[in-house]
RNA sequence: GGGGGGAUACUCAAGCGGCCAACGAGGACGGACUGUAAAUCCGUUGGGAAACCUUCGCAGGUUCGAAUCCUGCUCCCCCCA
């Protein structure tokens, strides 16, 4: 994997770049959308590439082992294969999992035991356990396996977890310099930064995380309930520590509004299940706000879901259509939803880079952000 | 014609003398959701800010007290002829 910083915005830290993996160029600032198990919920790949034009899709570690099991995946030729994504994929560890299931797991420093969510068998994650795995499944980047201490956590604990993250880190990248590659093409290891919130500890992590000199970096255990001014602090603390010339993911993060800050403060790379779950759910992101299509004023209402919008569901179906399948359960709602949505999240990241290169993106940031939080 | 069962809030449906403005489910309305245990979860749902007022087919009655017991009426369903 290669990453080109092209742009860099006069007024703010925003980037522009070009990430290029064995299965295809991504161009950053970038949103990727989280498939979990294998697949984006409810969205075909043929509408991901050619509707939302999603350049990058997350998959998950932990999920994938437990079901359909790495046997499978290996027999399909890696993941890619089995779910018919022929562009880039990014696997995260099971590191969120390990915070999120936290009533299932035991964490030593050998890694994490968890039960699984599906039949309660048990299973230990090690660093090294998750690097194999993730060769089995085949992404072109994946990451380390880490602790995302909750917020909000003592400093005691962050630290520690902290540095046995670090620890785990570099069993990581032992591990994967004895592990070949099984599917022909490279994968990359991101490091994660921790620390909670405590800004000595993400800063000692984010010097830590850079001397590895790998060929990205992620920023983790933000978005995890902290206050968003919490998030962009430590966002910012990070992007002044790690390398410029490489690129630099927040994960987790966020909403439209949290993404431009952050790309403002020097990220690249962005995941979420925002636009996914709460799509499902009915709330639907506009260029002009946040609709809550379940609510009764969109009942009659037959304009597109987006006045501006650039996916083919919102020129073909209306507010008030889309309200009755989400009342109705009908699934085709959740799918027009989460479409509409991921292609306004691409939409979004695409505007930022043209501002970016245009050299405005700091005035049409800060245009754009209340917009954004606004609720219809 | 004879016998039996039933009518409860928007719907279905519990309750069968006081703890009932009335279980539960659906619907409706509103909210939450940030590296997905989520097509999930939470709240409200007779009126009123409250004291309190009006509700359990309709009309009477018994009782300190009735959705619950009694009488009559109106509708609905089932079985027999």
């Amino acid at each position: 994997m290669k990453f080109q910083l092209e742009h860099t915005d006069p007024k703010s830290s925003a980037r522009a770049g070009t990430i290029t993996t064995d299965h295809g160029q991504i161009q950053t600032p970038i949103f990727m959308p989280v498939g979990t198990a294998g697949t984006v919920k409810g969205v075909h790949t043929k509408d991901l590439k050619e509707d939302t034009k999603a350049q990058i899709i997350l998959g998950n570690t932990y999920h994938l082992f437990l079901r359909p099991g790495t046997e499978i995946l290996k027999d399909a030729g890696g993941l890619h294969k089995f779910n018919g994504w022929d562009r880039p994929i990014l696997t995260d560890s099971g590191g969120y999992q390990v915070y999120s299931l936290a009533n299932q797991r035991k964490i030593t420093e050998e890694g994490a035991t968890f039960a699984s969510h599906i039949d309660g068998t048990k299973h230990l994650f090690t660093p090294e356990r998750v690097m194999d795995i993730q060769r089995e499944i085949g992404a072109d980047i994946i990451m380390a396996f880490d602790e995302c201490p909750p917020y909000p956590s003592t400093y005691e604990y962050a630290k520690k977890s902290m540095h046995m993250t670090h620890r785990w880190l570099d069993r990581c990248f032992d591990r994967l310099d004895q592990v070949e590659p099984l599917y022909g093409y490279n994968q990359t290891l991101f490091p994660i930064i921790q620390g909670s919130t405590y800004e000595d500890l993400r800063n000692e992590s984010a010097e830590y995380i850079a001397s590895k000199n790998a060929d990205g970096n992620a920023i983790g255990g933000l978005s995890v309930g902290e206050p968003a001014e919490e998030m962009y602090k430590h966002a910012a603390g990070a992007c002044a520590i790690l390398p410029k010339d490489k690129p630099r993911y927040l994960m987790g993060v966020g909403t439209p509004a949290n993404i431009l800050e952050n790309i403002s403060l020097g990220v690249d790379m962005f995941d979420c299940v925002m636009p996914t779950r709460n799509g499902r759910n009915g709330q639907i992101f506009t260029s002009e706000g946040i609709v809550n299509i379940r609510n009764k004023k969109w009942e009659n209402v037959h304009e597109p879901l987006d006045p501006n919008g650039t996916s083919f569901v919102d020129s073909q179906y209306t507010k008030a259509y889309v309200r009755h399948l989400i009342h109705s359960k009908e699934s085709l709602g959740a799918q027009i939803a989460s479409m509409h949505n991921i292609r306004f999240y691409l939409w979004l990241v695409e505007q930022a880079r043209a501002h970016i290169i245009a050299g405005d993106f700091a005035s049409w940031k800060n245009e754009m952000v209340p917009k954004l939080e606004r609720r219809l």
